[in-house]
RNA sequence: GCCCCGAUAGACCAAUCGGCAGAGUCGAUGGACUCAAAAUCCAUUCAGUGUGGGUUCGAAUCCCACUCGGGGCACCA
């Protein structure tokens, strides 16, 4: 039966319901020590202003709000705070562009967003919303970096660094991807610069052997990810003699076992030892190469196609084992930042020194007997095992305990050591940008590097605008002269400040600390109140984050838990990384026309349908296909459940008995609390959304063909619905709670609870098999015996008849549900 | 080149421990309601699980090889 009473108008419940939900305030977490609830903190990555919301947030706050809005109904005190990462290159760019404060834009599209997320229902603590740009916010973004430069965390070198030309600031390693500033695709280029570095190496052992910690609770990928990127790797420091030098060189290699095969020593080309050992008739030589390679991009540098190049440098290292004379080359695949910026080579068992041994017609010594053909002539290097041959006292040894031997060895004589390497490198933290947080250095003649005091702080920005904030290759902070120039802290002589702001991941390292009391003015953080809620039990958001904020984030914690501010290693005990929403197989972009508005969405189908749609559309992990979806079905749904919800309201009142309603329905309604808790704690949200749709179904035949709207059964099986769908679609759900005659909000109406009585079967199918093909059917009671199963199936006429020639070879039970007879 | 993940109906997706391939959604088709349509409701339809082997009484699930798709690392000594 239809009514208007019953009708569901999505885009009317939206305007109720907001308003409702300002009035309730639902979602504001206690911060009362004796409350005594258990606390929950959830949290998704902050979003960036750069416009409203889009299909991406959509996608993202709808899954985070699952799990927070279950985590209420369970009755726990949850933190699910909001706010905005609002320091960034493109609030700089439209000011640029519009002659305008990047501030305007930025709390402009705030605001734009603030509004989009109230109507999107995010179960939001909106009094605890911070921005990363707020001088209140920065202020202490400013005094951690003055705790690393105390720690020698925080320091300056010079030395070739990743340039984004159209950006026109440096980037950390972690933002340039293939060669390319993953911001803006621009090609990288490299550039000699003195800059500010972030000490993360100190911590690669700790971020490694921390991620035991997250296992089970972030994806392997993604700790794969980490894992790679941090490239932990064992082997060998072996000092060599260069002739004519005093000091030794030292290289890094993971193979010394085959330092007997070493046949010539290579030297990266824009390393200082290059420069200074190169002799005079080779310097004009190598100076041409060095200007040559300097001049290579990424791209290029890192080519696979690329041949060997390099130059001999006229000197000769000796090898430490054996006393051989080795010539030194300055080649550019050997790189001045990792390891010491030399290497031993190897041909006959490395590939990348064979290729080299081969350009430059270099000897090639197999010293692993590996039975392989011979790499000098094949151009293939050996790596795998076997016994050491011309390798003096490891001869027949394996690789194992060749290296094990030669470390021995080498550390008697002090010439070498087992030592440990790591890929990842220091975190590049200057920017040539104004739209970021400045870095509190004052530059005096005198004193060197003077962190602005404390009590200084914040160094706020300057007042510009527009034009003044055009890119000029040097930040536009450095022709802000009344800002620039000011006495130095320490002997109040003349002094600069430091022009660069920091890279936006120093913000947003550290956010989910400061949302436990964003007004703090004593610290970055309340200390207490974080020790009570942190860490953070559920992460949310996307995987491209992976090596970028995920890593940092991980080192300030660890970095904070060193100064004794935070108790825990690490911030994100749990982290789900959601997918995509593309459209027709692709990203969505402008120039593929393919975009879907997120807001068009709402409106033609409401912000329930848009939700519900996300949710269901597969595990939370895979991308969404827009155009594989149907938010017009999901708005059929909600309408179907809505009509269940109201139907059975008009039925009957709330606390209603339900043990005299109809069994079948209770069944059901049972099963699916049972299943669907399950299943939500298991993330596998979408299937949680088929089992709600199942409950509807149930429902509305017990009402049309059952025993009616005003069974008991019917409103237990409706209250169920109302509460399982505010995890996915609160307006509907609200509106339907309401109709069930309930006041407040369905968001604390609680979870409910399987009673297990109603869980067990009277009777299961049990399949009976010959040969693994289904042959029969026996219903049978859940607790039946495997003996009497046996028996019972043995003696049915199926089976009789597929058995000629008496006592079967073979049965095996399965009780309750499967009985297999060979024959 | 090395490593990881995935492939189930026309489409999206399910299938706790190795035990009946199908829960849910879309589409398609048919029906009920209607003067008709929309909306709503009901019903039907379709694969043997990317390919080839193996283990097993029994494989979507475990093992091996391969194909395709996605991702990560990659001149890191």
């Amino acid at each position: 039966m239809q009514s208007d009473e019953q009708h569901y108008d999505p885009q009317a419940l939206q305007v109720k319901w907001q308003r409702r939900w300002e009035e309730l305030d639902p979602f504001r977490a206690s911060d009362d020590p004796a409350d005594p609830r258990e606390r929950r903190y959830m949290l998704d990555m902050f979003s960036y202003p750069s416009g409203d919301l889009h299909m991406g947030h959509a996608e993202v706050f709808a899954l985070g709000d699952v799990i927070s809005r279950y985590w209420v109904q369970r009755g726990y005190n949850v933190l699910h705070p909001v706010g905005w990462d609002s320091f960034g290159l493109p609030a700089e760019n439209a000011a640029i562009k519009h002659n305008a404060h990047p501030a305007e834009w930025t709390y402009a599209n705030i605001e734009t967003q603030a509004n989009s997320y109230r109507r999107y229902a995010i179960s939001f603590d909106w009094s605890r919303r911070l921005h990363t740009s707020d001088t209140s916010y920065y202020k202490w973004t400013q005094w951690l970096f003055n705790r690393f430069f105390e720690r020698d965390l925080a320091y300056r070198k010079g030395g070739l660094v990743n340039w984004c030309p159209n950006d026109q600031t440096v980037l950390a390693n972690e933002q340039v991807k293939d060669g390319r500033c993953e911001r803006c695709g621009a090609e990288v280029v490299r550039r000699e610069l003195t800059q500010w570095y972030f000490k993360i190496t100190d911590y690669a052992d700790r971020l490694l052997d921390d991620m035991a910690l997250l296992e089970g609770g972030w994806s392997e990928r993604v700790l794969t990810m980490q894992r790679n990127w941090i490239g932990r790797s064992e082997g060998a420091d072996v000092d060599f003699v260069i002739e004519g030098r005093d000091e030794p060189v030292t290289v890094y290699t993971t193979r010394p076992d085959t330092l007997y095969g070493a046949t010539f020593f290579v030297v990266a080309p824009d390393a200082p030892l290059a420069e200074e050992i190169v002799t005079d008739d080779r310097r004009e030589a190598f100076e041409a190469y060095r200007v040559e390679v300097s001049k290579l991009s990424d791209i290029d540098r890192l080519s696979t196609e690329k041949e060997k190049t390099g130059v001999f440098l006229g000197r000769y290292a000796i090898n430490p084992v054996n006393g051989e004379r080795m010539p030194v080359w300055a080649a550019d695949y050997v790189l001045s930042d990792y390891g010491h910026g030399a290497i031993m080579a190897v041909p006959a068992h490395d590939q990348r020194d064979l290729d080299f041994a081969r350009a430059f017609d270099l000897p090639v010594r197999v010293v692993v007997h590996t039975g392989l053909a011979d790499p000098g002539e094949t151009g293939i290097a050996t790596a795998g095992d076997g016994a050491m041959v011309n390798s003096g006292p490891l001869d027949g040894l394996t690789k194992a305990d060749a290296i094990r031997k030669i470390i021995e060895v080498l550390s008697e004589r002090g010439t070498g050591r087992f030592t440990v390497n790591f890929r990842l490198r220091d975190w590049l933290l200057s920017r040539q940008r104004f739209w970021g947080c400045p870095i509190p250095i004052i530059h005096c003649v005198d004193c060197g590097e003077v962190p602005v005091p404390d009590d200084q702080l914040p160094v706020t920005l300057p007042d510009m605008r527009g034009e003044a904030l055009a890119p000029k290759g040097v930040s536009p902070l450095a022709s802000a002269e009344d800002w620039v120039n000011v006495s130095c802290p320490k002997c109040g002589g003349p002094a600069r400040r430091d022009t660069d702001t920091m890279d936006t991941f120093v913000d947003s390292s550290w956010y989910f600390l400061r949302y436990v009391d964003p007004s703090y003015e004593d610290g970055p953080f309340d200390v207490e109140r974080v020790r009570r809620w942190g860490p953070i039990d559920q992460y949310i958001g996307g995987v491209e984050h992976a090596v970028l904020h995920l890593l940092y984030a991980r080192f300030f914690t660890k970095v904070l838990h060193d100064m004794g501010m935070v108790d825990f290693v690490e911030p994100f005990t749990r982290l789900l990384n959601q997918g995509q929403v593309i459209n027709q197989g692709k990203a969505m972009s402008k120039s593929l026309g393919n975009g879907v508005d997120l807001g068009k969405q709402i409106d033609a189908y409401g912000v329930d349908a848009v939700r519900l749609t996300v949710v269901f559309a597969g595990p939370p992990e895979d991308d969404i296909d827009w155009a594989d979806v149907s938010p017009a079905a999901s708005q059929k749904f909600l309408a179907r459940a809505f009509r269940v919800m109201a139907e059975a309201g008009a039925a009957s009142a709330p606390g209603v008995d339900s043990t005299g309603g109809d069994l079948n329905l209770r069944k059901v309604v049972h099963r699916t609390i049972d299943e669907v808790t399950r299943l939500v704690e298991s993330h596998r949200f979408n299937v949680a959304v088929a089992r709600m749709m199942e409950l509807t179904s149930a429902t509305r035949k017990a009402i049309d063909s059952g025993p009616g709207a005003a069974d008991p059964a019917v409103r237990e099986a409706a209250e169920t619905l109302a509460v399982m769908l505010s995890l996915v679609a609160p307006y509907a759900a609200e509106e339907g709670w309401e109709r069930l005659g309930h006041s407040g909000s369905v968001a604390h109406a609680g979870w409910p609870a399987a009673d297990p009585a109603l869980l067990v079967q009277d009777s299961v199918t049990c399949v009976v098999q010959i040969a693994g093909k289904v042959r029969d059917r026996l219903e049978v009671s859940p607790e039946i015996s495997e003996a009497d199963l046996e028996a019972l199936a043995l003696a049915s006429e199926k089976v009789q008849a597929f058995l000629p020639g008496g006592a079967p070879r073979k049965v095996i039970v399965r009780a309750p549900k499967l009985v297999n007879i060979v024959p």
